[in-house]
DNA sequence: CTTTAGCTTTACGCGCCGGTAGAATGGCTA
DNA sequence: TAGCCATTCTACCGGCGCGTAAAGCTAAAG
């Protein structure tokens, strides 16, 4: 507004663009023109290029695309985790990059769907914790317990905040179905697994929907306290609560089955 | 903008304002000029003015205040309940109550004393119920019991969720800081249970830190999944949830006490 | 009748934020 | 060299929503 329009780059563009994150560690450099150091022989060998599909290159581009892409959507979820959905603008999230907003809708088509996405990415590890306990020989009770420190773990993580928190109301309804249907599975799911426990008789006969209730509950709130850094993983804080679930409250006479 | 301003009311400011929820069922309605219906003859008795207090028609006035204020209150909660504190605008709030946003602010500072306001008003049920567990002469499983009951009630309440999901990040930082000592403050008083519990041999011997987490996490959760009208009481939810932690998931030889 | 005090309204200011237009840059291909 | 395409930038718009100024209405007090 006061200053003048400087609408030709004036060479003061020399700002690190960054857009990966730890994790994925392969920090493509967003291209910036900074003074190229020396003749920029590429340290990477020009992997046989002619050779091969002429589109060799390109599927490499469209790898990068997918890696920061990636960048953007933990970028976000990390914001979120930290400060809620409503206050995390886009531009936070673009400055966390170290890069301007556009190029955050670059990569996703608004905020809701960056909300989306790191849903999908959290409960992402609690489907596959699922699928693995379901390849289990075990009596119910073991799958059901491996079942919940993955999900301990999931919730925990960076995206646990989104994939627990994220309101109906801050979607639109086709993505709220979605997630709703996701998270239906999971329950669904643990139920499953509370009604084998008790047919196969690894489990004391009990209401499995209020079961699941309670189970997933408990867990589903360590979003709301847990904080990186603690010294607790999520799979140890699901473990303790696994102890209590398990035997429960009530003084029971020594079974010491261990 | 378009329309010219008309300054003077210009009669057809009919809309009726009521005020007050309806638990209260006072039904003050804020005064508004429609056509008096006749000469409007005030049927309450004017309370012998004139003798007693010059004061009594201002106390009265006052008395009113502190209903609609409550009114307020209550509107603000129901709206953060269905729709989240960031989705629910001040002018749904008045309009909830058929009134315009500047008398919300007649009653309330801001936006963010709203929440807090709804926040006490929830968490005073649990404090009440530690109060009344205190003075039970029980053992400290019976007195949890007691106050976990009152605990699920009051998360299935209407301040339930302002209560539950009040964010640290939506509030100033000493009203925050007030929060989070309550939240301790019930936190602390089950973790108390626990250890009484566990001394005097009514409660199984277990961590009381990580057992509050799991007890309390599983029954703040209710605040995400509860709609009011659902089959089941708060406390009958608490109840069944009850069931679970008391005797646990293995399958226990049978005690039978009962 | 006049004044005062309590309550409610109309009308508006203003900052923040989601989202976009369009230009610049630079590497790759032809 | 010319041109294309992917990527990023600068600059901006529009609207929503919190909060306020100031005036109007009503009932009671003087």
């Amino acid at each position: 507004m006061v200053q003048g329009r400087p609408r030709v780059n004036d060479g003061r563009r020399d700002r690190p663009a960054i857009l990966t994150a730890e994790p994925i560690a392969i920090r493509t450099e967003m291209p910036s023109n900074r003074p190229k150091a020396g003749a920029q022989i590429l340290p990477l060998p020009a992997r046989e290029r002619s050779a091969a599909s002429p589109w060799r290159a390109s599927r490499e581009r469209l790898h990068d695309r997918e890696v920061k892409r990636d960048a953007v959507i933990r970028a976000a979820a990390r914001a979120f985790n930290r400060k809620g959905y409503h206050n995390t603008s886009l531009d936070d999230i673009a400055a966390a990059l170290e890069v301007t907003k556009p190029t955050v809708y670059y990569y996703v088509s608004n905020k809701e769907q960056l909300l989306f996405e790191c849903f999908v990415a959290g409960i992402e590890g609690i489907r596959a914790a699922f699928r693995e306990a379901r390849a289990l020989e075990a009596p119910a009770r073991e799958r059901l317990k491996a079942v919940l420190r993955r999900y301990g773990a999931a919730v925990a993580s960076e995206f646990g905040w989104c994939m627990v928190r994220a309101e109906d109301q801050d979607l639109s309804p086709d993505m709220s179905a979605h997630i709703k249907a996701m998270k239906s599975e999971i329950d669904q799911g643990i139920r499953r697994l509370l009604r084998e426990g008790v047919q196969d008789g690894s489990i004391h006969p009990c209401d499995p929907k209020m079961t699941a209730f309670a189970l997933a509950g408990s867990l589903n709130w360590i979003a709301h306290w847990y904080r990186e850094s603690q010294s607790m993983t999520g799979a140890e804080i699901a473990e303790a609560f696994i102890a209590v679930f398990e035997s429960g409250l009530e003084p029971r006479p020594q079974i010491s089955s261990e």
